[in-house]
RNA sequence: GGUUCCGUAGCUCAGCUGGAUAGAGCAACGCCCUUCUAAGGCGUGGGUCAAGCGUUCGAAUCGCUUCGGAAUCACCA
């Protein structure tokens, strides 16, 4: 990058000395010159044919031949059409090589005591049945996500917020009462969360059930529905909750404890994990108190029913309700109320939810509302949207049995990880513990990299088969290269052979190893931009882009046979940092890479 | 109907602050294991970047329109 900015800056005094007109930093366009062309760094010279008055070829020729003649990095140039190739000095790329080297950590900006708090709110599930696909996808995103902003500088809270009260975890409590004697995940030897579940798709069963019964009657859909007495129970099991009756809370309590048994344990598996945990259960009130003070001020109103709205249509948006008329808070007031909480806990510059684009409308609302109510960063707010996760056979539907449970999911991963290696010969030679390790490493990486590497706005399929295709632009692909780069490592450190800390900028190198340089040296730009622009993806496809560039630059050569002392220094320098880059670049995504495999 | 997002190779996806002949992987076919790990590499074929119009030296990228698909527009969370 350094490179960059020191040739952009004399082609600016380059252009200024030539055709005496003021030019802008922002209209140098320096890109990475294209494989089929001779160079590292290409300016595209149309922007400047204002000021020279020439030709595309002649204008480009100009500015070459005084970068040759005064910018000392410059070696070599040339002209086709608009584009202007520049050759840079194998030196400058040794020097650059030696700067990443001499930066364990290049390319990641440190936290300090004046960084901005970010906080990055993920997951967020409902505790009546277990995590799947979906939770994999927005967890795996948020906590990438919170790596990425550390990684540029930024305080991070990570912060979860439970879903733990209402209609639905009342219906698991019934079914439970009703039907679960008296299991537990112990008795049953089940983790909480799938023990819950069951049970909530047991009262689903059965209450669909009561409402085929009720209509072979004679019902209506709608008489049955509203006669179900299942129902009715679990409306009236939630209003006690509400009153605070004690059976039902202690019930509460208990089954909680258990789905949050079970939901650690899946978190604890996928590697992800939280700062600050909120419970609805206790925010579900807040919120009120904002609303009214903003009633007060002004800037909401009061229907006759007595309900509480905002008025969003200056902003291009509807009416939208706040407090309904009997006073308790909706969905929106309680997230103004976490928002309160949120403040009062910590000094937030920036809030970022995790979220699924079904919400996007929300958000939006949310965002006004906040700043309507007097947050500084309400109208800043970053809703991270992501799209659905399907399956090649369609929709997921958590009554229809058609959810990828997260836990069956990383299992299978990790069993299918394991069935390659042994079949490949690839474990043998190796403790159980290394084997267990490397395949849960493979496993879990291979569907992790398979969710990040695609941009998070688009709804994507998940192919169970494809994503265990160990080949192409795969997690394992990535993680396989760096663990041969580390056995080449290995065996130079057995062999004795010293890794220079710093190399002489007089080694020969090619031009296809300045280009991986210059590549390595991107991956400060990646994370920077996969910061700005809140993608996990851009670091995923940029490491694969460098393992790839690695792969076949490396392919033919025995590195460890090389007989030039020097070249052979250069090259181990260069894998290092490739391998050091790759580590980097995947603990940003959340994902393990094995020193062997 | 209003709003938002998506539409790139048979499939899964990159590329998008406008730049050169639009890139990978999978699948298909052909080569390469006395080779630092073949979970690999090389090669071949495969495209009206949904369609049209506009902006300009130049559009997959920006704007408008149309057509597909998704989400949302609840006193559900």
């Amino acid at each position: 990058m350094a490179i960059e900015q020191q040739i952009s800056q004399s082609i600016i005094t380059g252009i200024e000395q030539l055709y005496d007109a003021k030019v802008s930093a922002a209209q140098i366009q320096l890109q990475k010159t294209k494989k089929e062309f001779t160079g590292h760094l290409t300016l595209v010279v149309f922007p400047f044919l204002r000021i020279s008055k020439k030709s595309p070829e002649l204008t480009a020729q100009a500015i070459g031949e005084y970068l040759q003649a005064n910018e000392p990095a410059i070696t070599g140039f040339n002209v086709i059409k608009g584009f202007l190739n520049l050759t840079i000095a194998p030196a400058c790329w040794l020097t650059l090589l030696n700067e990443i080297n001499a930066n364990p950590r290049y390319g990641i900006v440190p936290v300090t005591e004046n960084s901005e708090l970010v906080m990055i709110e993920y997951s967020s599930p409902n505790t009546n049945k277990p995590l799947h696909l979906g939770h994999v996808r927005n967890n795996l995103l948020g906590y990438s996500l919170a790596e990425i902003m550390k990684a540029n500088g930024y305080n991070v809270v990570k912060t979860n917020i439970v879903n733990d009260r209402g209609i639905h975890i009342c219906k698991s409590m019934l079914a439970w009462e009703k039907w679960g004697e008296g299991a537990t995940p112990e008795s049953t030897n089940k983790k909480g969360d799938h023990l819950i579940g069951d049970y909530y798709v047991k009262f689903d069963k059965m209450y669909k059930k009561e409402l085929a019964e009720l209509q072979a009657a004679g019902q209506t859909k709608e008489e049955s529905e509203s006669n179900s007495t299942l129902m009715k129970e679990a409306r009236e099991m939630l209003l006690k909750w509400e009153a605070g009756d004690k059976a039902v809370v202690e019930l509460w309590t208990m089954m909680n404890n258990w789905v949050y048994a079970g939901f650690d344990q899946t978190y604890k598996k996928m590697g992800v994990d939280f700062d600050k945990i909120y419970y609805e259960s206790t925010t579900y009130l807040e919120g009120k108190d904002l609303v009214l003070e903003g009633l007060e001020k002004g800037v909401f109103y009061r229907k006759e029913d007595g309900s509480v709205w905002a008025d969003l249509t200056p902003d291009g948006l509807d009416h939208k309700l706040l407090l309904r008329g009997d006073g308790t808070s909706v969905y929106m007031t309680q997230d103004i109320g976490t928002a309160k909480l949120r403040f009062r806990d910590y000094p937030i510059n920036k809030m970022i939810y995790v979220v699924g684009n079904e919400q996007n409308y929300h958000f939006q609302v949310l965002a006004l509302l906040l700043d309507k109510v007097g947050f500084d960063w309400g109208k800043d707010l970053v809703h991270f949207s992501y799209g659905m996760v399907e399956l090649p056979e369609g929709k997921m539907k958590s009554r229809e049995g058609t959810v990828v449970d997260a836990d069956d999911l990383m299992d299978e991963m990790i069993n299918t990880a394991r069935e390659i290696s042994q079949e490949l010969g690839k474990l043998d030679n190796l403790t159980q513990e290394e084997i267990d390790n490397i395949c849960r490493v493979v496993g879990l990486g291979s569907l992790k990299y398979f969710i990040l590497k695609v941009d998070p706005r688009k709804n994507m399929t998940f192919n169970p088969k494809e994503s265990i295709d160990f080949n192409g632009n795969t997690g394992p692909f990535i993680q396989y290269t760096y663990a041969r780069i580390c056995s080449v490592l290995r065996k130079a450190a057995e062999q004795a052979i010293e890794i220079p800390t710093a190399l002489p900028t007089n080694t020969l190198i090619a031009e296809r190893e300045e280009n991986l340089i210059q590549t390595i040296s991107e991956f400060s730009t990646t994370v920077k931009q996969a910061g700005t622009e809140y993608s996990p993806a851009f670091i995923a496809n940029y490491i694969y882009d460098l393992v790839k560039e690695y792969n076949q630059f490396y392919h033919d050569f025995s590195i460890l046979r090389e007989e030039d002392l020097q070249l052979k220094a250069f090259r181990l320098v260069l894998s290092a940092n490739v391998a050091k880059v790759v580590k980097e670049g995947m603990a940003l995504l959340g994902i393990e890479v094995p020193e062997r495999m």
